[in-house]
DNA sequence: AAAGCACCCTGTACGC
DNA sequence: TGCGTACAGGGTGCTT
């Protein structure tokens, strides 16, 4: 599932490729992936306002793709679960479930291709207004322990569905959230408001290194996920985790099997002897 | 405020 | 072999 790196991945890969080249015709065949601009109707606008325009630039607020054209207006990309953005040559044979098609003047298109619809494709103006509820970037907005210490200061939930919260921080999902916490050595039932400054450097420090190690590996591709970069390569950073999907395997730290448990309708790893402090009875604590 | 769940959706894995 | 089911989980929205 692409999180954060997964996604700047994909925008370097635009940054190389299309960035400074217009666009010379725009097809949107997937009418769910165009729903947030309503349907038949929302694919017309996007083609209305994308054709002829030149991609200036490729932005990224946490799993948010932002391309930036010559009038200003923005067109946003969520790859969901399963999508993925690839650019051929035009004339490719088109790969099933795929939805909406970018063509660049030079004869390169941008695809977007998404089985499972749950990502999508819309144009905004250059606001964005559609994204002001994210927090800030994990990355670029998160300068240092006491930006995260605020961000989490007084909330009493845990710090898994906290960093996993867009509202709260934009970016992390379900493996980098793993990944930060083990780094961290904090149990994900920790609860966010009241993590000790130490605890909140070392947690700063994890999310920053996780995120880009997972940038540097390319991201990660799981087997049971699509997740391939612009070219179609896979990323290579799930060959360097340490909890996610490990259940059963010994913690590098330790030694002690990696646990799992169903957490928020979703799996949550964890070592049970390096990362403490579990609320008592809190989910994770009871299995 | 936070938890927990249903929902959207398809490909894959697995048990019978 | 083949069918049904569980699972994967990002985001949204609803109820508790």
């Amino acid at each position: 599932m692409p999180e954060l790196p997964e996604v700047e991945t994909v925008r370097r890969g635009l940054d190389a490729e299309l960035v400074g080249r217009t666009i010379e015709a725009v097809t949107a065949t997937g009418l769910r992936t165009v729903r947030r601009l309503g349907g038949a109707a929302g694919a017309g606008l996007l083609v209305r306002r994308a054709t002829g325009r030149r991609l200036l630039h490729a932005e990224r607020h946490g799993k948010f793709l932002l391309l930036r054209l010559d009038t200003g207006d923005v067109v946003v990309i969520h790859l969901g679960m399963s999508g993925q953005l690839r650019a051929v040559p035009a004339g490719t044979p088109a790969a099933p479930h795929t939805h909406v098609v970018l063509a660049f003047e030079g004869g390169t298109e941008l695809r977007f291709v998404d089985p499972r619809t749950f990502g999508e494709v819309f144009v905004t103006g250059p606001d964005v207004p559609e994204l002001a509820h994210l927090g800030p970037d994990a990355l670029a907005g998160v300068p240092d322990a006491a930006a995260l210490g605020r961000l989490l200061a007084g909330r009493r939930r845990r710090i898994k569905p906290a960093l996993l919260d867009q509202q709260v921080i934009a970016g992390i999902g379900n493996i980098y959230a793993d990944e930060s916490l083990w780094a961290a050595r904090l149990h994900p039932d920790r609860a966010a408001g009241e993590l000790s400054r130490p605890a909140l450097r070392r947690l700063h420090a994890a999310i920053h290194a996780t995120l880009l190690a997972g940038i540097a590996h390319r991201g990660s591709s799981l087997a049971d996920e699509q997740y391939r970069d612009l070219w179609g390569g896979l990323g290579g950073y799930q060959h360097h985790h340490e909890v996610h999907a490990r259940e059963g395997k010994p913690c590098s730290r330790c030694g002690t099997p990696i646990r799992r448990a169903r957490d928020l309708g979703r799996s949550t790893y964890w070592c049970p002897r390096c990362q403490r402090g579990g609320i008592p009875g809190a989910v994770t604590g009871l299995r």
